[in-house]
Order: structure tokens, then C-alpha cells, then sequence
DNA sequence: ACCTGAACACCGTTCAAGT
DNA sequence: ACCTGAACACCGTTCAAGT
């Protein structure tokens, strides 16, 4: 009755002292890990039974904030595009600023390029990713582009703003394949035979890229211009 | 000496006789099972181990003849490109006819949704896939576009394709979960707070898709006049 | 109600050892 | 030289049984 213990005094964590603090699970503790994981090892490290061992327990714990692997990944780069910077600039042109949010979208997939491919598979709609479309369509709106064109512009920005980014990330993220496929896609191109690929042939050199930022710029010219002068039908 | 042999008469195929003929493993033969596998059971059924079952062997006897998944996933792909309609019709239009090609390539992965992802993420370099290049370069070459135009604008048309051609397919391919997934963005962009995301609400209509064949024709038109209206940097 | 050990049903890829 | 059995090192997901 007066045995002094210590487990009293010190409560129900009394027997977590040894270990360090088991944090929590929460949904935004495995996205959180998720990422972490990603940074150091890649993203094929990324897997139910990984992050359960990285947050100490089993991969069915994960399941109750998680529906799947798909909706895990979608969180990641939902929490991922937290990290675009949505202020347009103050260039008094409405292009530029645009530019300017779609620069920095791709800026953010660009280095994580495994995870931009998850942008181009699945179907987005956390609220970082709303924000973006909400970003875009507020330049649309103030270029004075009607809203129809618009609603249907958006898409094909960041789509196309997306698959570059998967393209040239791909090529840093795993440098030696991405040189072998290239040079492969290169040599087949060039030496595409005369008369069986006369066009290819013909473009060879424009096929083959050019300055990346010429490029982007380019695209991003040709959306907005097309979808300016392009009525609905 | 004069012992009737049938084995020695039938020659080396005696014992084949009560199993159907193992047919000798090659990179068309390992390509043509994966479709069929495909076509029977969704790509997810397409594995190694699976496809060495199919044709009766060990799945380290595949590696001899594809590199790896990825190679792999991009043969078939290319195998089912040879379905393209290439022909471009006798329009009098070069639009409507290189519109005519782009829509052939789009149905054909708009039937395989899952293939249409490899698409997406991996760079294709065989025949099949020469070829489509090589008759939309053609078009466009007709229309007196640019060869640097030229050269740019055939990767975002086919990208544009493509990535609709993964949007409505999946939809099909797993009708509950895409409808779930659609009804979830539908909730999302329709009841879109509009004090947070004031022009998602302004636009929500026009964010919603409205008639898939009218959407490609846009997207396509903004493309071509875009990209004939834009003059390289 | 919330959580999880253990099991189910698989994977891709490599390589030593066979023919 | 060509082929492959067997092993290595993993997976995602479910569900009965615990607390």
C-alpha cells in the first residue's frame, strides 16, 4: 500500500522510455513517411510493408487510413505539390504569369519524377492539386479566355507540363537506362531508312529535342494560342 | 537390328504426340501469349511467372528473349499499334485527314486502356510506333508545316491522344471504381468552396468534360492551329 | 470500435548448374 | 552456347482474433 512505484508516478508512459516515443498512426504520420522514404531510397522503396516497418507496426495497420497503394501515392504528390509556388509574379503580363505557376508546377514534378508519373495515371483531386487548377484558371480568366476554353485549357497545360516532366526526370533519376534508351530512340530515328521513314528521316534533327526550355516554352505558346483562337464547337 | 522402331520412324517428335506441341519459345511467341493473356484476363494478369506457365516453362526461360517487364509491356504495345489505321482516307483536308490517323491510334488505346498507360511512361521506339509517327509527320508535312514545328508538334498530338485515350479507358476498364472516382471529383469540383477556390466554382461546369468527341476535336484543332500559328523561339 | 498477427496468393530477377 | 530449377528477396491485401 505505500510501495512507492515508479510505473504510478511516472503513468502509462512509463514503459516507453527505452524506446523512442512510438508516434501515433495517422494518415498524415504514412504520407509523411511515405515521402521520407521516397527522398532517401526512391520510390520503389515505397511499399505497404516498408512504411509499416518504418512507422513499427504491420502492413494491416496501414489499411485503416489508407485505402490502397493508388490512393497512397496520390496523397503523396497531393501533399508534394504543397511545394508549387502559386504566386503569379507581378509581370503585367497575364502569359507571363502563367507561365510563371506552370513553370514552378513542373519545377516540383521535375524533381520528383516518379511521382509526376502518378499525376499522369491517376486521377487528382486533393486539395494542393485543386489549388494549382485554381491558380491556372484565375490567369485564364484575367487573360480574358472565355470560360469554356478554359475549363478545357487547363487540362491540356498541366497534362503537357506533366509528361515533361516525367520525360526529363526519368532521364536523371536512373541516368545510365535513361542514356541507353535515349541514344537508342536517337539511333533508331537516325537511322530510320530513307524509304521506309522518309518523314522521320526527313525531321530527324527537330525530332530529336532541341533546348528543353525552348521547348516547354514553345508548348506552353502553342496552348495558349490554339486554345485562345480556338472556338468551342 | 531389324526391330520395327515407331520412335525412330516418327523421328525426334515421338514424344510430343500426347501433349498438344510445345511450340519453341521466341520473342513473338512470348509477345503474342502476353496479349492474350491480356485480352483474356487485364494486364495485371500479365507477369513473367504467369506468361511461363502460359507456354509451359520456367520464367528465367523468358529473359533470354525480353529484358525485362518493362520491354516487355512495351512489346505488346507495339505489336497492337500494327492496328492503326494509317491510311488517311482522300479528304481533300489535310486536317481531316491527319485527324482521320490520330483517331485511329486513339481508339485502338482507348480499347486497351492499361496498354495506353505504357504509353505514357515509357519511350517507344518500335516499328509500329515509327510508323505512326511517320504518317502523322507525313500530314503535317502536307499542311506545310514546318519542320521544327513539325517535329514538336507530333509528340504533343500523340501525347494529347494518349493521355484521353487513359482517361476514358479506365473508366470502362473498372466502370465501379471510375464511376466512384469521377462521382468523387464531381463532388469535389462541383461543391468547391467557392471562397477558397472561387474560379474551380466559376468554372465548374465547363471542368466537367461535356461530350468526349467534341472535347478531341477542340484539343486537336488547338493543337494544329497552335502549333501552325507559333513560330519556334 | 479499433487494431494487427499471420496467412494467402502471388511477384521480378538472378545464377549456378545442367544439356 | 543455350536454357532453366531453384532460390532470393520481396510484394498487396484480407480477415479472424485479439484488446
Amino acid at each position: 500500500m505505500f510501495v512507492t512505484n515508479a510505473s504510478v508516478r511516472l503513468g502509462p508512459m512509463h514503459n516507453r522510455r527505452e524506446r523512442p516515443a512510438k508516434p501515433a498512426l495517422t494518415r498524415d504520420g504514412i504520407v509523411g513517411a511515405a515521402l521520407a522514404v521516397m527522398r532517401a531510397e526512391g520510390m520503389d522503396k515505397v511499399t505497404m510493408r516498408r512504411l509499416a516497418k518504418e512507422l513499427d507496426t504491420g502492413p494491416a495497420s496501414l489499411y485503416v487510413y489508407v485505402k490502397d497503394t493508388e490512393e497512397l501515392h496520390a496523397a503523396m504528390l497531393d501533399e508534394l505539390l504543397g511545394e508549387v509556388d502559386l504566386d503569379p509574379g507581378d509581370s503585367s503580363d497575364w502569359r507571363e504569369r502563367l507561365r510563371q505557376v506552370i513553370t514552378s508546377y513542373q519545377r516540383v514534378l521535375h524533381d520528383n519524377p516518379s511521382l509526376a508519373r502518378v499525376a499522369l495515371v491517376t486521377r487528382l483531386s486533393g486539395p494542393h492539386y485543386l489549388a494549382v487548377v485554381e491558380a491556372v484558371l484565375g490567369q485564364l480568366a484575367e487573360g480574358g479566355m472565355p470560360k469554356a476554353q478554359a475549363g478545357w485549357a487547363v487540362d491540356m497545360l498541366l497534362l503537357v507540363a506533366t509528361a515533361s516532366a516525367v520525360e526529363h526526370g526519368t532521364q536523371q533519376e536512373n541516368p545510365s537506362a535513361a542514356a541507353a534508351n535515349h541514344s537508342q530512340l536517337e539511333r533508331v530515328v537516325a537511322e530510320a531508312p530513307a524509304d521506309t521513314y522518309p518523314n522521320i528521316a526527313a525531321h530527324s534533327r527537330e525530332l530529336m529535342g532541341g533546348p528543353a526550355g525552348n521547348r516547354a516554352r514553345w508548348m506552353f505558346d502553342v496552348l495558349i494560342s490554339g486554345a485562345l483562337g480556338t472556338p468551342i464547337p
